[in-house]
DNA sequence: CAAGTAATAT
DNA sequence: GATATTACTT
């Protein structure tokens, strides 16, 4: 009887001092959430597991050891509501692997007692790359497993500008089809740059060969590249000062800016297949996938959003540093000493 | 040929 | 308007 009660009493003691401590971690963590988007859920999901047991131990099952397999984040005891700011975040669909960058290749945890089997197991089936507009495809297994270390594009998709049976192609200027670059092959490519030493040190050539992407040509980087400089020198500017000052809080850490809440708009329709466990029933499809009807299937490749367009960090590495040691500091708006070649046309 | 940049197309 | 492709210059 008292046996029990102590127990009870003393595993409840230990919850809540988790909880401090999760909460703590995750106030931290909130500061990246931009870069460490998942971290965060994981943490925010942990606490919420901790309070629902601490708060169910009232009743008879000391335990709580519903394993509660929400799939969402959704419906959550409003206790921690304080912290949740962020909400919206539905981040159940994991394509974003955060910065693990490296472990793309290696990546294996069988041993996984915490929660966070399901993610990553998710973006492995999201493989592919490119979003080839393929409205044949059944879009299931298709092309599962492969990816790891060369991730392979179907090279039959593009047009070629000769093989046309008949030549009714427009002539020989047929524009490539348009392609866009998922998160995932942009994680790729910031992966590469950052090896490389940075956006502006890092050429094209080294950027595709770095990334193995199979199909992938210099010219795409080298367009990719030059959009991601250029957004990156200044991402804001537009919209000055909206007088909507809805929850754009930003905190200043460090002298750095730092959204409080981002990253969350994204809010992609593909149902987010979860952990294996059972065929969800998630409709994935029928996305409505109102323009361009059944070519692209998601939506999802959203830059401002989930790419790191980090405005004011520049995540660089030490060119010639080998460790895994990431310097993040702040770029004032007027570095970047960009030599400026600016040629002028002389004829 | 490769890289940067500008122009153009979607 | 954003993003990708192509053209052009170096």
């Amino acid at each position: 009887m008292i046996k029990k009660l102590s127990i009870m009493d003393y595993n409840r003691e230990r919850c809540g001092q988790y909880i401090e401590a999760l909460e703590e971690e995750r106030r931290k963590i909130l500061v990246f959430q931009r870069e460490l988007p998942l971290c965060l859920d994981l943490v925010t999901q942990s606490i919420e597991r901790c309070k629902r047991e601490i708060t169910e131990t009232g009743t008879d099952n000391v335990y709580g050891q519903s394993e509660c397999s929400e799939q969402t984040t959704g419906q959550c005891t409003p206790v921690l509501e304080q912290f949740l700011t962020i909400k919206d975040s539905s981040t159940s669909n994991e394509e974003e692997v955060e910065e693990e960058l490296e472990d793309e290749q290696g990546n294996h945890d069988p041993e996984n007692d915490s929660e966070d089997k399901n993610m990553k197991s998710d973006w492995l089936k999201s493989v592919q790359l490119w979003n080839q507009p393929d409205p044949l495809l059944p879009k299931e297994e298709q092309s599962q497993q492969m990816m790891e270390t060369e991730v392979k594009r179907d090279e039959s998709m593009r047009e070629d500008p000769m093989a046309n049976s008949g030549e009714r192609r427009r002539r020989e200027t047929e524009r490539k089809q348009r392609r866009c670059w998922s998160s995932q092959l942009h994680r790729r490519f910031l992966n590469a740059l950052q090896h490389l030493g940075g956006p502006h040190v890092a050429t094209p050539k080294q950027i595709r060969e770095f990334m193995k992407v199979d199909g992938l040509t210099n010219d795409e980087v080298k367009s990719h590249l030059q959009k991601y400089r250029l957004n990156r020198r200044r991402p804001s500017q537009t919209v000055p000062n909206n007088g909507n000052s809805q929850k754009q809080h930003f905190v200043v850490v460090g002298g750095l800016w730092v959204p409080q809440s981002d990253y969350s708009t994204g809010k992609t329709t593909r149902g987010a297949s979860t952990s294996g466990t059972t065929t969800t029933t998630t409709t994935t499809t029928t996305t409505t996938t109102g323009i361009y009807g059944a070519m692209a299937p998601p939506p999802a490749p959203q830059w401002p959003s989930h790419f790191n367009f980090t405005p004011s960090i520049i995540v660089d590495e030490g060119s010639g540093s080998h460790s895994e040691e990431v310097v993040v500091r702040c770029s004032s708006p007027a570095m970047s000493s960009s030599t400026r070649n600016y040629y002028v046309t002389k004829n």
